[in-house]
DNA sequence: GTGGTCTAGACCACT
DNA sequence: GTGGTCTAGACCACC
């Protein structure tokens, strides 16, 4: 159900931030459903558990699941809502990118249609 | 000329670099045309020699500018295309996040508005 | 008469241990009376039966509770005097919370009237 | 300047954080100061570096300070608010633990004095 | 020199 | 079994 590249620039932790935000957007994952373990997910993507602890942190920490000690990690009430929010947030890296592109020559068409067609590859796992 | 924000997340020396494609893009600098050296650079904007050395090598690599030894730097020939060619490249970059923060829950709509404020804002820049 | 809230970040065992002493501060429970059996609670609350094991232990090592082998737990004959006794260390706690709270900035008439509300919140089960 | 006790049952790295929180709103760390370097704390406190760079991560994720590779860490300009905020949180802890022991028994005077002492002992830090 | 990521392995508290 | 903290040591990107 994760799928993580271990030779991407992006780090392994923010890979698995993200696919377990994507898992509970998705409805894979509802409020409350306990995630796999630390260890489980270690073991079945061979990465270091103190990895995945730090993924699990961050997400804990933004309110996206909460994590108690003995029992396990589970997903959070409000989590699609956090998610949510914390994605407004990165609108803002969209709009530097944006903006640098066209100040470089990139025409607004182009950017334009470079966002429409990265939204309909993908429109499918929206519904 | 070049303006550098010591705070900014962003790597200091892709700062510069972008600073000299945004200088040769708007006719600033133009081809052939010789680029400050890099001690004046360095004691403008009080920053490391080495810094502005790596984003000139990246520079020189992109086919952007040539540095001749003992002489200087200079603007390449086809210095605008080539950078042209390089922003293509980071439409890969734009690519990726829109595809995050719409299987994220963003709707395609607010993508295309948030690129076209972000254009707009700029557009006095690029005429 | 117990109640759990296993998504707690506060460790079930001492949730336990703080409803018994709760049921015996509210005279629910009276000295020598018969606590329920480790199974039984174990049963009622889905709990693990070492949690409640620990539990009890943690009780009986403060004198609030004594086990007697194959009969069962009562409570003890000091038993409310012990649990203020403990109360008072938790004071050292509460010392250094507020402590804290107030070295970073917040008014002593905040945490006064903070507590303040806390009790009078819960006025009527005292009495 | 920093104090850690590593028997202490808060965890280092929790020290650390509520240390640095203090010299900024005691006023030691002022707005744009460049923090000690991961490495000099590392060495000065005798702890592990990861354990520090958990610490300043903690701190940078609540926008108190920013960290920049290769520059060091700064403490970010609206940092003593951003602490205050937290702290805000932290009360409902405070009502949490006053509203327990006021429930077992004591005296909400007995509370609110404890709280008022605490305070006084650290007045000559607020001024 | 700086901070950031990752691995490996230990130990602890909780269920 | 679970998660949480800490150490040690490696490697990378940046200044």
């Amino acid at each position: 159900m994760i799928l993580i590249d271990k030779f991407s620039a992006k780090p392994i932790y923010e890979q698995i931030v993200e696919e377990i935000e994507r898992l509970i957007v998705g409805g894979v994952l509802k409020e409350k459903d306990q995630l796999p373990s630390i260890r489980e997910l270690s073991v079945a993507l061979s990465i270091n558990p103190n990895t995945i602890q730090k993924a699990f942190t961050e997400l804990d920490q933004a309110g996206i699941i909460f994590s108690t000690r003995g029992r396990g990690c589970f997903v959070a009430e409000n989590a699609k809502e956090k998610i949510r929010q914390r994605m407004t947030l990165k609108l803002q890296v969209l709009t530097d990118l944006a903006r640098e592109l066209f100040c470089s020559g990139i025409e607004e068409e182009v950017l334009l249609e470079t966002v429409k067609k990265a939204c309909d590859e993908n429109h499918f796992q929206k519904g």
